[in-house]
DNA sequence: CGTAAACTACGAAGATTTTCGTTGACACTA
DNA sequence: TAGTGTCAACGAAAATCTTCGTAGTTTACG
């Protein structure tokens, strides 16, 4: 089990979407959640959970003879994760170049906007 | 020469950054501004350079014997891409939910929250 | 001209990701 | 108990990424 939390690849972060949805879950369970989007056997989301579990990305009950697995960090601090690193990476940590390339060309609707806007208020209010 | 526009991986995106700072540039350019940042042998950033131009990510002038490298896609659709890359994958389309975690656990400075506000205006009004 | 320096091309190796087939263990049931 | 289905483990292959050494070509200069 490794220490660090590396950031999880694509088809990893499937997996972790399954999870965070339906909480600790059997591979069977995931697999067939993965096969509603797309076409992907059984053993390569078995083989995929397996490594995920090794890296400690994933954590898993063996008492039942179908293991049960979890993700090992909240969403929250995952998401967070992920969306740190593309600031820094593609857009040097300006938080308003990410949100005006995430906006441009997509019909954001207002209730989003005005959700946004609430959110700038709030943070605001905490940065005084 | 392909047509579809793959994401760039970690290390093609740094290099991406220093043609978009620099503008065209020849191999011994860009690896000077990446050793500046992190030891990297001259080859290998001619060779993600060559592999880059083959995927048609990037475009070169051989007119000089130091061939001249460019970035086919502006950096903003790049920027753009990956921006909605992560907010697809990750948040599921919402940018409220990219917008926190962004701004979660970093200290954005009053202007930069003042920018973001900006920017929500003028989306704003683009929307009516 | 001949040599050194600057470049590209080529190939290859190691790491990681992604996908699956096969095997063997276990469990239910007819 | 024999047969069928479910499951994890294992190994391995293919694809991609990343890095670099070596070779060969071109250019500049003494």
């Amino acid at each position: 089990m490794l220490t660090h939390s590396p950031k999880p690849t694509a088809s990893e972060l499937e997996i972790l979407h399954v999870l965070w949805e339906r909480g600790p879950s059997t591979v069977r369970e995931v697999h067939q959640a993965l096969s509603d989007k797309r076409p992907i056997g059984y053993t390569s989301v078995l083989k995929l959970m397996q490594i995920m579990t090794a890296k400690g990305t994933l954590r898993r009950n063996e008492q039942q003879r179908a293991h049960v697995y979890e993700a090992v960090q909240p969403a929250e601090k995952t998401k967070r994760q992920l969306a740190l690193d593309v600031l820094q990476r593609v857009f040097d940590g300006s938080a308003s170049q990410l949100m005006m390339h995430a906006l441009a060309d997509r019909k954001a609707s207002q209730e989003e906007v005005d959700e946004l806007r609430r959110l700038l208020n709030d943070y605001e209010r905490k940065l005084r």
